[in-house]
DNA sequence: TTTCATGATCAGTAGCTTATCAATATAAAT
DNA sequence: ATTTATATTGATAAGCTACTGATCATGAAA
C-alpha cells in the first residue's frame, strides 16, 4: 500500500522536481498548480499527505490549511515557504499546517519530513512500551521505572519513546535527530548527548542500572 | 562515509562535466573512458553506483550491464542514452540497468536519479551475517563467536561487517580501504593490518581457529 | 513583572579510538 | 641459503567522542 502525496505548487519546474523525487521514493504523486485545484484535489483524492506552497494563485497555502481544518480534515500538511520569518511560521502552524520547509530546501530535508509525518500517522504501535522495569504509556505520557513515576519533558519523552520502540537496536545519531528533532540540525550540536544525560539522570536517580547505553562512534541503544 | 560513483563515458567533455557536478555534490567520483576499463573499475573498486554511457568504445553499455549482472553484481546502474526510443529503453532495462536518462539531460535530472538510487540502496542486505561460528547483527551491532559476545569498536565492526558480507571472497587492500575507511587515505599506512590484528585478537581470544586469513600480496579473506 | 521550566548551546575534560611508527617475524623469490 | 618483499606486533602519539556543568533564550505561569 503505497502512500499518496499531493503537491500543490504553481512553479512548474519545482513541482516536477518534487514529483520526480517523490516518485523515485515510491510514493504515488499528484500535482495541482493552483489553490482551488489543490483544495479540490485534497477532497477528491484524500491523499495521505499534502505538500503545499505558501504563495499560490487563487487561494493561498495557509488559507487552504484553514479551510481543510475547518471541515475536520486531518491530512498532514507540509508548507513550503520562501520566507524565513517567525511570523510566517506561526501563521502557517496556526492555520493548521503540521510542518513547514523553507525554500530553498534540500531534497533530503523534504523527504525526511515527509517520511516523519507519514510514519507518525501510521505507526500506531502498542499503547504501552516496556523494557526491563521501564514502562511508558503513550496516551497518558506517564513513565515508570519500577514503581517510581518519572516526570519527563516533552523532548525527553519523545527520545525515550523512540528508544523504547526499538529495544536492543542501536540507533544512530542521525536516526535519532531525524526522528525526535525532525530532520536536519544546523551546524554541529551535542543536543542528543545532553538529552541522553537528562534521561539518565532521571531514570537512574535511585542508582538503578543503566538502560540507555552509549555505542561509541555510532549512537545509543536500550539494553542492559 | 561518502558514496562512490563510477562514470563510464568516452566523450571527455561530458565525462568531465558529470564528474565535476557529482564532486560538487560531495560524491567521490571515478571515471573510465571505455567499456573494458569500466568493467574492470566496477569489479576493482565496487562503486555504490555506475553511470554508464550507452555507446562506448569496446564493450557497449548494455553489454556491460549484462556481464555485471551475470556475475551477480547488484550495483545500481544508470544508462545514458542519446536515443529516445522505447525499444532502447526496454533493451537497457532488460540488460539489467536500473534506470536510464536521455541525452541531452539536465544536471538536476541526473542528480535526482543518482540520489534516488543511492537512497534506495542504502539499506540492503540481511540483518544478521554469519560465517562459521561467527555471527554479526547489524541492527544491534552485536557480534558473537559461538556463545561469546565480542565487544568491537566502530571501525572494527565496520571491517568485520565488510568481510562477513563477502565470505570466501578475497578483498584487496584497496577495496577494504575504500569501503571501510573511504578512499582518500594519504600516503602509505598499515592501518588495515593493524585493524586485522585487533579483530584477530578479539575473535581468537579463546584460541579459536583463525577465520580472517591473510592473502599475501593481495589482501584478506574470511574462510577457514 | 518576576519566576520557573524547557530547550538549546557552549567550553572544558577525560578517556577511548584511531592512526602512525619502528622493530621483528614470516613468506616468497632467486 | 640468501635476499627481498610483505605482514605482524608492540608501543605510542594524535585525534576525537561523549560526558559534564554552566549558561542563555524563550515562553508560560504566578
Amino acid at each position: 500500500m503505497t502512500n499518496h502525496i499531493l503537491v500543490v505548487e504553481d512553479e512548474t519546474k519545482l513541482a516536477q522536481f518534487i514529483e520526480l523525487e517523490l516518485k523515485y521514493e515510491g510514493y504515488r504523486v499528484s500535482v495541482a498548480h493552483d489553490g482551488l485545484a489543490g483544495l479540490a484535489a485534497v477532497r477528491e483524492s484524500q491523499p495521505d499527505l499534502v505538500i503545499l506552497d505558501w504563495m499560490l494563485p487563487g487561494i493561498s497555502g495557509p488559507e487552504i490549511c484553514r479551510r481543510l481544518r475547518s471541515t475536520g480534515d486531518q491530512v498532514p500538511i507540509i508548507l513550503l515557504t520562501a520566507k524565513d520569518e517567525v511570523g510566517d511560521r506561526v501563521a502557517g502552524l496556526d492555520a493548521g499546517a503540521d510542518d513547514y520547509v523553507i525554500k530553498p530546501f534540500s531534497v533530503e530535508e523534504l523527504l525526511a519530513r515527509v517520511r516523519a509525518h507519514l510514519r507518525r500517522n501510521q505507526e500506531e504501535g502498542p499503547e504501552i512500551l516496556q523494557f526491563g522495569d521501564l514502562s511508558l504509556n503513550r496516551s497518558t505520557r506517564e513513565v515508570y521505572r519500577g514503581e517510581r513515576l518519572i516526570e519527563l519533558t516533552a523532548k525527553e519523552f519523545d527520545l525515550l519513546e523512540y528508544l523504547l520502540a526499538h529495544p536492543r537496536q542501536v540507533l544512530t545519531r542521525d536516526q535519532i535527530l531525524e526522528r525526535v528533532w525532525g530532520y536536519d540540525f544546523m551546524g554541529d550540536s551535542n543536543i542528543i548527548e545532553v538529552y541522553v544525560r537528562y534521561l539518565r539522570l532521571k531514570l537512574e536517580a535511585d542508582k538503578e542500572k543503566r538502560l540507555v547505553q552509549t555505542v561509541r562512534g555510532v549512537g545509543y541503544v536500550l539494553r542492559d
